[in-house]
DNA sequence: TTTCATGGTCCACTTTGTAGACCATCGAGC
DNA sequence: GCTCGATGGTCTACAAAGTGGACCATGAAA
């Protein structure tokens, strides 16, 4: 009755073209696994997202961000320039000059979180009002 | 010069009927911040899509997840229900019943997310071949 | 000659997450 | 009546991940 109002399993299928749901348990090509493995951390978004009006280089990307150690901001940026997202240029210079800047592919994936980021920008309210209930419930 | 050919600064804009765009430093309602905070962690998605077919009870989501500690499920539960993206309904049987559903709200989140899912799921091959174009560098 | 800026890496310390023991309660099986 | 199992958690070591700050080599500017 309730699985019939469901259209379909369509968050956890693998490879489209296989037509086979799996899982959510690690190994199988889990597609939210994929999401999770790229941009579910704290800081690849945040990346992605200042990247999106030009290039920037390391310190100006560390700044902006604000609150990330200069380590993680290091690891996000090998870990996104590794997937395809980022693309990393260095100019031999001194001092050092080191530059990011979104790839197709990372441009092509801000479509996508600009929907997530618009959903939250429009559920805001609703959120806090959530919360406001569940501290007055407790 | 760069920043003329990019139209707008959409991603880091604040709440939509300010019309400021603030930087992505911490406070001041930056909408990417919302997001993170509430799904930018290991589990959040997860348990979302977990219960898209419809109501589970906790152990059945601890097994169906495979690879997520009791706490961290109590947890990201707990915060899920807070923020109003899940129910939680106790029966008071014994042994104890509790089953969590999605809310209206988290119903509605589940759009978006598909729409990342589905990019996931289309650009994986590329995202495989960036890795390897990467391995092949180093 | 000291100073500053760059893009990192490295280290000690803190925070976060995990695995597994434990809890109270009742029904079922022996 | 006695043990056993199942429930939804919490608590407690321990392991993993993240942080802030020191440190590095280099050369240009002061």
């Amino acid at each position: 009755m309730q699985s019939e109002t469901v259209p379909q399993d369509v968050l956890f299928e693998g490879p489209s073209h296989t037509g086979v749901t799996t899982p959510l348990t690690g190994e199988g090509g889990c597609p939210i696994r994929e999401v999770l493995d790229r941009i579910g951390d704290q800081w690849s978004l945040l990346v992605l997202a200042a990247l999106e009006p030009g290039t920037l280089r390391f310190n100006v990307l560390l700044r902006r961000i604000g609150d990330v150690s200069k380590q993680m901001l290091s690891r996000t940026l090998r870990r996104l320039e590794e997937d395809g997202f980022v693309e990393r240029t260095v100019y031999p210079e001194v001092p050092p000059r080191v530059e990011y800047s979104l790839t197709d592919l990372g441009r092509s994936f801000l479509m996508p979180m600009r929907a997530l980021i618009r959903w939250a920008d429009t559920n805001q309210p609703q959120v806090e009002a959530a919360r406001a209930a569940y501290r007055a419930r407790a």
